[in-house]
DNA sequence: GCAAAAGTGTTAACGTTACACCCATGA
DNA sequence: TCATGGGTGTAACGTTAACACTTTTGC
């Protein structure tokens, strides 16, 4: 058709022929992109690529892509994540859309930010669609980002801090056996100031969200550590049950 | 330019010309949808505007509309609501993006949901650009509403339930001179439960949001109740130092 | 045996809930 | 004077916050 013929020429004639294949399927205007949280050696992390593209190409950036014509954000963010970064299965909760007008310089994108807590050991990393390399980064460590990506980091962090205070998200964060100092740390982290020791495990042992194993921590210098599991039958049973899950 | 021309024919010869003017501006698949609260009678109340344009020209709808190419969603938000409705300067809050593929029967397109909360009585209404008339409705006694809307103002709703427990939203829907039973009733409403009076008091009264004036209502065939006014002064010190408002 | 981290209870303050009667007003 | 809705206090209960010592282990 002639006004695809003449879109496509506007295009390439922009942006470079490198996009045009994919140009026909995507909704131009709609991004998505994912800030992934990790927690390892005591540390917050967000996982990061290297863009094998324009704009900002060999620049790090937080994984995101274009939505197709005919697909949901859910599946679309899931896609996104998984064919540039590898990683797949994990939940994503949305953040917010980030609108400003000139945020990517070749044309106007909205970007609509989710994010996800996973915890780094179980995903192995592999770049892919658009990307050259997949990286953690310490939160504290972060390279220069391009676009607004700083912004949609921080207000990410801001609603992970809130967030984890109404539903047991920090539990991701962790490996699937974990012992209640890492839980502590982990709280510690996010929140950005100490815990009451006691308190803080009567608090969590009260609720009945944890199982403790047999086993404990390995590996260590010190006394061991008893190692829980997250009982999430228990949660949902619970949460049916009006049970709302506090600090 | 050639490309803009084509882009014409084609928008004419789908949707008709009255729409052609605009797609200059707008962006064709992000719209703006605004569910606006009101409590009046004890019983909340949603506006709706009938619709002036295609698709589903004649029916009762929610305000809403396009967002242009160089326009912050803040922006276009007040814009729309505006232009649809003569209501401005009221503080709109984001609910959620709604994707589904065929929600809109014309093209694709993502809308963002935004919610509101006002007091009926201090709104004046016009219909204006693409309404022929804006009419409050009972939440109970709502019209066969086209796309999704009825599944957007159903999610609006459970969010200003959850919204409404940890900021003082509440009081945007009543009058600014109000009483305690009259919150007391809002509340009750949007809960959908019954609240103890005495305990209700004591903890609005606690918390030093409310400046409580000489004045007391009017025309009342009973005795007549105090009226307060909500310290927003006082509720932006208070939060600065880190005060929660719950419940 | 000592350094380092795990584990363990009690008390006081505070906030939440449940509950019943008197007061002002208009008809 | 009575029907209607406004206004008031207290006691029991549960939750949170503050706080210090003993146990285990590797070196």
């Amino acid at each position: 058709m002639i006004y695809i013929y003449f879109k496509y020429l506007i295009y390439i004639h922009n942006h470079g022929q490198q996009m045009s294949h994919i140009l026909k399927e995507i909704i131009k205007n709609i991004s998505i992109d994912c800030v992934i949280f990790g927690f390892e050696k005591q540390c917050l992390e967000v996982l990061l690529v290297k863009r094998a593209i324009n704009p900002s190409k060999g620049q790090w950036a937080l994984p995101g892509g274009f939505i197709k014509k005919s697909e949901l954000i859910e599946h679309a963010t899931e896609r996104i994540l998984y064919e540039t970064t590898g990683v797949k299965g994990i939940y994503l909760e949305e953040v917010a859309i980030f609108d400003k007008v000139h945020r990517y310089p070749t044309w106007r994108v909205f970007t609509i930010a989710h994010f996800a807590l996973v915890s780094p050991e179980f995903y192995s990393l592999t770049p892919g669609v658009d990307t050259t390399a997949v990286k953690w980064f310490k939160l504290n460590e972060l390279p220069r980002l391009p676009f607004d990506h700083k912004d949609i980091i921080e207000l990410s962090l801001s609603k992970l801090r809130t967030r984890v205070m109404y539903r047991p998200i920090g539990f991701e964060l962790l490996p699937e056996k974990f012992t209640l100092p890492q839980l502590q740390k982990l709280y510690e982290v996010i929140l950005g100031k100490k815990l009451d020791k006691r308190n803080f495990r009567k608090k969590l042992l009260n609720m009945n969200l944890l199982k403790k194993l047999k086993e404990k921590e390995e590996g260590n210098k010190t006394r061991a550590a008893h190692l829980y599991k997250f009982d999430k039958n228990n949660y949902n049973k619970l949460k049916d049950k009006g049970f709302i899950f506090e600090l």
